[in-house]
DNA sequence: TCATTTGATTATTGTCACAGTATTCAATAC
DNA sequence: GTATTGAATACTGTGACAATAATCAAATGA
């Protein structure tokens, strides 16, 4: 220990943090919460920083189901009019009875389920944590929603095309699309034939 | 215009603003987000806001019962990694069986579908010629989203309560809340437990 | 009598400001 | 040539402030 001067380091021209280098490379702001959604807006912000990391795309699936051994359910599928008192299959009033099996998958042997898992597809109505059903055997035309591999990363994202090369493309603005480079390889592990949500 | 000083209003005990009476009914605190994101966490506050809204005590509502109708079944179901390969059954990527009937309807015997007319919805995420899974034995509960008669219309909306009265929101600002009167009637179906949607 | 007006009081809310941290630069030391 | 160092500058979390909103009860006026 000494009380020496040091004679290193100093003023320096053009020295200092480089802007844009922050977590999101953007400038940032600071928004009024209710306490109890702070660490929701926390774990979105998470995945909304990695997603912009570049040359990264954090897995969008979770869980992979496949639809091999379907069982029948019916229940009662009600029309648009409106009784006059609670429906019963006795009433005129339903219109059908509905197994969600047969309503959601086409093909026992080419539907599988995954899970979405981030927000780059609230624009097309897929929320965070909704269960997608997928047919592996429909062909992915342009417009339609499918699940697809791009440098071994799982994603969920809406088929295009520009320029003849593939677009993914991201329904949140804030999102990037994904345009595939020659060198890139997209596999295309099935289209999405419907959305599934719990809400309770 | 006179400039005389006013013997009106003046110091009061017990006055001022009650706690609670925010948007949230609880405290907020400040975040910092990139600026980007703020419309996107704005809009999820919107809906946090009428989820977490906080409602008096439910008063009577009318919950019918009846339906029926059973079967059951099992399919398999993946684990979480990412496979490098297709899923199939006998990878070991297969963790357990998922019943889509299962997974949707908890109890048989008071679940039924309704499909969604009107865009009144959409800010729940609940669009146009949606099927809803509803189960009638739920309790409607303030922030529920519940299929309900008023008027003899059957409508689709979240339950709120206000001063006491039932409000039936709209989540989408071209549509008007419903609040009810006396005079009215408040008829619930039940709780929608899920929402499915066909992309294909 | 009773509904309305009024100013003080207090909570909420959007935004700014500040301190502490992180990053970068280039001269100096080794 | 490489590592160290202090200054410079951006980022980040949190506190603070002013403007707004909500509430109360006395005074007012019909």
């Amino acid at each position: 220990m000494t009380s020496e001067k040091p004679t290193r380091g100093g003023s320096r021209p053009g020295a200092g943090r480089k802007p844009g280098t922050g977590l999101y490379g953007e400038p940032t702001q600071t928004l009024r919460l209710p306490v109890s959604s702070v660490p929701v807006v926390k774990d979105f912000l998470a995945a909304y920083q990695a997603r912009h990391r570049p040359g990264r795309f954090p897995p969008a699936i979770d869980v992979c189901a496949s639809a091999q051994n379907p069982v029948r359910m019916k229940l009662p599928l009600f029309g648009t009019r409106v009784p006059a008192g609670f429906p019963s299959p006795a009433d005129d009033y339903m219109e059908a009875t509905l197994d969600l099996n047969e309503y959601l998958v086409q093909d026992r042997h080419t539907t599988y389920f995954v899970k979405v898992k981030g927000h780059s597809m609230t624009g097309a109505g897929i929320f965070d944590g909704d269960m997608l059903v997928v047919n592996r055997a429909l062909e992915p035309l342009p417009g339609k929603i499918i699940v697809a591999v791009v440098d071994g990363e799982l994603t969920v994202k809406r088929l295009a095309f520009e320029n003849g090369r593939p677009v993914l493309q991201a329904q949140n603005p804030h999102f990037k699309d994904i345009v595939l480079k020659d060198t890139q390889e997209l596999q295309c592990w099935g289209v999405v034939t419907s959305t599934i949500r719990k809400l309770v």
